[in-house]
DNA sequence: CCGCCGAATTAGGTGTGCCTAAATATATCC
DNA sequence: GGATATATTTAGGCACACCTAATTCGGCGG
């Protein structure tokens, strides 16, 4: 039975893992918005609980036990977010601070009649694939070349923490599913083609939206 | 945005006041297996922030706001356990511990559009009322007369507590919407009629299941 | 090798919400 | 009116999870 804040940590340890590599815990201070020291302290219990390992090199690594947890929460997050859309119609971009509460609140058993009732969703609403499902292969938008066209299938969940962008996103057409072409590129300018129209993107797109390989 | 701990306080206000009358803390502090001191300290802070008024015998009373956010609760929690069964599948007698985490993880969005999607249910899976909904007139089933029938209305929040108690009546055929009838009643023995079968309850179901009037 | 930068930790502190033990009020009954 | 039971409060403490300010650690460039 962990708290919701050490869920909340084993979240980010396996959000950020899982998109960006090396863990340490300057990086999931900035995540979090919590102060050095209070993700410090925290990372050791969480280390004495046996649910994290600290190397060497001071980075954060999930125990098999962190891990089993890890994964709970995530899932149970990403159902929720489906939940939230297909069940009580929310917007797709409207999800994250709503399942953020929804998360905690659920048991295993209701994590189980949930899925079924969603149909074993294999992503949440952003395309990011349950814990265990093997992911579909995806490159940030940035490395389309000029003219190529590609599906979006996901926008990394480190990314929903930002206030405003999945709507943003939405406003410019930007939905998973949708297919984009790429049209101009460089430094502070992104131009693709959504739907038909080409469309200026705010260049941090570039990294933000993942599309297929 | 009042915390959880202060949301079932006001949960815990309003049920007793709803089915009992009077409320001192120290009802509280049994309802909620709280110490006196702690339950003590919480009403005073829930007067200092202007939720209870404490009169001159010491009983708790919700002013304006407090109600106001009694309500929210109460009727986030019935909701939430209707959810449980109609969406879920959960079995009626089943939902009350879920639907306590549920209750605090549900933003008034998230409340408007569960009661939309449950067609704005009158009641809990229970029978109890939502908030400002005028409840069924009811009785306690020991008010039976012999040989009398009269249908299952409502079982009352503060029972759904008692551990094992819900479940129990499911085994007896005692639910929401069943017509029982009076066989024998005296200290120590109820015997009711329950689908045509005569069966002897828990003498304390005189006071825990309500029938109509 | 020294200085610097970022990362981590130490030290001390806060608010919330619970606890026990003991003291004091309040109510009721003879 | 005084004893007894019930209710409340006081006093002191604790765990959790956050904070700021200041210090130390560790790697890297010059």
């Amino acid at each position: 039975m962990a708290s919701s804040a050490v869920e909340e940590y084993l979240q980010a340890i396996y959000t950020l893992a899982d998109e960006n590599g090396h863990v340490v815990s300057a990086r999931l201070a900035e995540f979090l918005s919590f102060s050095a020291p209070a993700v410090s302290e925290m990372v050791h219990r969480l280390e004495r609980e046996g649910l994290v390992t600290i190397d060497g090199h001071k980075e954060v690594h999930l125990t098999k036990v962190g891990k089993a947890q890890a994964d709970s929460i995530v899932r149970r997050h990403r159902l929720a977010e489906r939940f939230l859309v297909q069940v009580l119609g929310f917007a797709w971009w409207k999800t994250h601070e709503e399942a953020e509460l929804l998360e905690h609140a659920m048991s295993p058993e209701m994590e189980a009649r949930m899925a079924a009732v969603l149909g074993n969703p294999q992503t949440c609403p952003h395309g990011n694939p349950m814990p265990g499902v093997k992911p579909i292969p995806t490159r940030p938008l940035e490395r389309l070349a000029s003219g190529e066209r590609a599906t979006v299938e996901r926008i990394p969940d480190q990314f929903e923490h930002e206030a405003g962008f999945l709507e943003y996103l939405d406003t410019q057409g930007v939905r998973p599913g949708v297919t984009l072409e790429m049209i101009e590129q460089r430094p502070g300018l992104l131009r693709v083609g959504v739907d038909g129209t080409a469309r200026s993107l705010r260049p941090d797109c570039g990294q933000k939206v993942w599309v297929a390989m």
